[in-house]
DNA sequence: GTGTAATAATTGCGAACTCAATTATTAAAC
DNA sequence: GTTTAATAATTGAGTTCGCAATTATTACAC
């Protein structure tokens, strides 16, 4: 039936389950006030040392481009989730940190996240999903 | 260092995987003239009986709303990729069929996918990937 | 030290979606 | 056979990005 050869049949389940779950990460972190990319945002900022990080390297992170975490950060701004820094020593960065409110917010939604991600994973053995997870990060 | 679950940080790596993969076969696929999106399209309908789906069905199997449906398909039925046909039984459905050009441009597209989903999934044994993609399709 | 290249962030523009509401048609209830 | 509910698709309005170009600053070569 399907021509396709294993890895790119992996390829299409992978980025169809991301999409799907995704956008139910979406519904229920809606109830925060926040999308599931803006607590993504959050929570790399909670674990950096400092809760501190250049543009650059959240994009990185999250899997935006910089121009996206620009346009993603303005409004997160605007209702103080997070703050803007300056670096003495270079001029060109600009560091974003996790403000008290943002903290505060991202720790409820993570209890929302959690309760929602252990109701998708329902299913799936605890030791699969170590595995599986070591998988998904060898792709691409 | 993270505080989350298991099945948590199964469910970031998934979508930032999924992304990370998105957008790296949106680039391969550019040279074709269509999207990763539009190329997901093209590969449900020509697997599907007559080369023809609903578009509800459509939306379902490359996971989108019906309303994105509407205005992915709209520019591919310009460029003739597809066909717009109706229902004689129910006038409510539009069913969507896969042109003549649109095979073409399929079988060439598809060329690239795999060749690129082979690159990507470079490092995972054949017989992983088979359980990986079951794993997957058990989670959301 | 001056000119060139690299790096960080932003902005203009557009593309790709989603949600909520709307239209059209069919099915179901009674 | 009418109402009422369900289903399929589209449209209006708004959001969320990406890419390419731009600005600002720092590093490098010589």
């Amino acid at each position: 039936m399907s021509s396709l050869t294993t890895a790119a049949s992996l390829v299409l389940t992978l980025t169809e389950a991301g999409n799907r779950v995704s956008r139910r990460l979406d519904h229920t972190l809606a109830i925060h006030g926040i999308s599931f990319t803006e607590f993504r945002v959050l929570h790399q900022l909670a674990q950096a040392p400092g809760e501190t990080l250049r543009r650059v390297d959240l994009a990185e992170a999250v899997g935006l481009t910089a121009s996206g975490v620009t346009r993603l950060l303005n409004p997160m701004e605007k209702i103080h989730l997070v703050e803007k820094e300056r670096n003495p020593r270079d001029a060109r960065v600009s560091l974003v940190r996790l403000s008290a409110t943002g903290k505060e917010i991202y720790g409820d939604a993570l209890a929302s996240f959690s309760q929602r991600a252990e109701d998708l994973a329902v299913g799936l053995p605890g030791d699969r999903m170590v595995e599986l997870g070591e998988q998904l990060n060898r792709l691409a």
